[in-house]
DNA sequence: ATCACTGTACTATAACAATAATACACATGG
DNA sequence: CCATGTGTATTATTGTTATAGTACAGTGAT
């Protein structure tokens, strides 16, 4: 689940871990009342210092989507179903920057990008 | 164009800017060979440093966007053919699929995909 | 040639991000 | 009880991000 940990990616690790428990939970990938793997931990799993896990449970935390009871662990909340939209829909958005970007990259234009949505999708040519 | 541009967001200014700008010019809103604002004008614009701009275009430059020309100005550069139309539409496709994936296995639908088409690209044809 | 624009390059300062190492406080299970 | 695993907090160090201010250097139109 957490392979693609870019260090020298302009956003810092611990937005980066946030962000895929983030849409995990919104996507109810992590169930109300799971346990999210330890601090320590996730920390080893994915090379990291203890410190830089922490940090983005404390912002899941303040956010709402986790709690986090010393001695006991950190765990999935109840989330609102309107807070879970809202935060798929943010996840839609960098989803389809990201493809803008290495269409860019590749030299694919957006009409080519269109033609291609058109036929597998079905935006823009209803 | 910059209107969301977010100081308190984990993802540093610059990084905000450069994201913005390849995204435009990806999605052909800005031009081969148009010019971008200067690093002042756009600096003041956004009540940013100038220097924070001119390091997103600094990004631009060697990821090959935008070609900055001293007391000129900063160019978005000619995206390479690269290949024949049919490579191009194939590899349109593989990034359609590719999104459509990660949006599959992000839990979020499709209605939700083609809602941030829609913002970003714009429905109609060009 | 001049002038107003452009990017470039520094200094210095402040805040933040990430690391390491250590210690403490709480909860749960055997 | 108490050992283990949990979150919490501290200190120190390093590198990045963003700011302000100043100065320099190239371009292009007049």
């Amino acid at each position: 689940m957490f392979e693609q940990l870019d260090p020298r990616s302009p956003t810092p690790l611990y937005a980066q871990i946030a962000n895929r428990l983030r849409v995990a939970i919104a996507a109810g990938e992590l169930r109300p009342g799971a346990a999210l793997s330890s601090v320590r931990h996730l920390a080893a799993e994915l090379r990291v210092n203890p410190a830089t896990v922490a940090q983005a449970y404390r912002d899941l935390e303040s956010e709402g989507f986790v709690e986090m009871r010393q001695g006991a662990g950190t765990f999935v909340r109840e989330v609102p179903p309107e807070g879970r939209a809202r935060e798929r829909a943010r996840q839609a958005t960098t989803l389809v920057r990201q493809m803008l970007g290495d269409a860019g990259r590749l030299g694919v234009s957006l009409a080519e990008l269109q033609a291609a949505i058109a036929e597998q999708i079905g935006v823009g040519t209803p």
